[in-house]
DNA sequence: GTCTATAGATAGATAGAC
DNA sequence: GTCTATCTATCTATAGAC
């Protein structure tokens, strides 16, 4: 028998991914793991400490998912084409997105949250630096805002070609940052 | 006496500001607007009408004010500073994504925030190509993302200098846009 | 450890008095 | 045009049976 707090992570995980935080009701995540609101509340007694397992769940993983996809590529081009299939993922979008508003909201959240920030800006760094790119603070968060900004806006908007759109986008900042790589004088 | 729609309308804006998407309740848009719940259904039948009606008002005063600061700029530096001024303000950002997560969730605002979208996008490119700038669709998402992303990160995250990290990202955008733009060769 | 039941708050929508 | 009242649904939290 798998531990019931799992099933409930899982279940909360799901549910940030298909209807984000306005469908994570304590009720509707218990229901999803086959359990009944009132044993949830056992495991997790608050919404807010159900919510934190979750989020501390969802980060491990996106930076483990994220670590994995950046080793894996072997150049920029690369490199884009993996990011752009993430970006053009609607559900994992609606996860940080949920992720992010949680933030805004609870400050015992908000921790989680930059250590999710400051993770991923660790590995950006790490990338750029093996690409010969650019690799300081300021280009980091260039990417790092490109990758947030390109997802959030794919995820409301319908246009036509919007993965194709982040990938020229994408593409274009690498090239910029290579040919503004310190030894590119 | 000013017409209720007005100011339930300017209400819902507060609400979105303060509160984001979770807190746009009718009945607490109508208090803030000296109303009762029943009299606010009486102009706005069901909550995505006063959504769809608040949304409409955000969009155009987004690209309204988009317009005149983008015109009140007159070099790259000067666009910094306010597009950094913009990103700080937590209200907006807030605001803007309420808009997203409403267009995500109900087709019927997906389409009222694709105009913002695009309006936004010309009216950058038009700012790209006055500064003699980089000014394709590649480059004009680049910096679209970027705002996006940086509101968004700013928003949830209590990293110490925001201000600053954020200016350097855009100052370092703008810097590789003017080396790559056409005529730079 | 698992469940039922329920309290108490708040949500959106509607009917109807004035 | 303005408001009260109410229906129904859903939510968080808690008490208590088994």
């Amino acid at each position: 028998m798998r531990d019931r707090r799992i099933d409930l992570i899982e279940a909360g995980l799901e549910i940030l991914r298909e209807e984000g935080l306005a469908g994570f009701a304590q009720a509707k995540v218990a229901a999803r793991a086959n359990l009944k609101q009132g044993h949830l509340t056992y495991y997790f007694p608050t919404r807010t400490a159900l919510l934190a397992a979750v989020a501390r769940v969802a980060i491990d993983r996106q930076l483990a998912a994220a670590e994995q996809m950046i080793s894996a590529s072997k150049n920029p081009l690369d490199a884009v084409r993996i990011i752009a299939t993430v970006i053009g993922g609607h559900e994992n979008t609606r996860l940080l997105v949920a992720l992010n508003q949680a933030a805004d909201q609870e400050d015992e959240l908000r921790a989680l949250f930059n250590e999710l920030t400051d993770g991923f800006c660790g590995q950006l760094k790490v990338m750029l630096s093996r690409f010969g790119l650019l690799a300081t603070e300021a280009s980091v968060d260039l990417i790092h805002a490109m990758f947030v900004g390109l997802s959030v806006i794919d995820l409301a908007t319908s246009r036509p070609r919007g993965e194709e759109r982040s990938s020229a986008a994408l593409t274009l900042a690498f090239q910029l940052l290579g040919s503004a790589r310190p030894d590119a004088g």
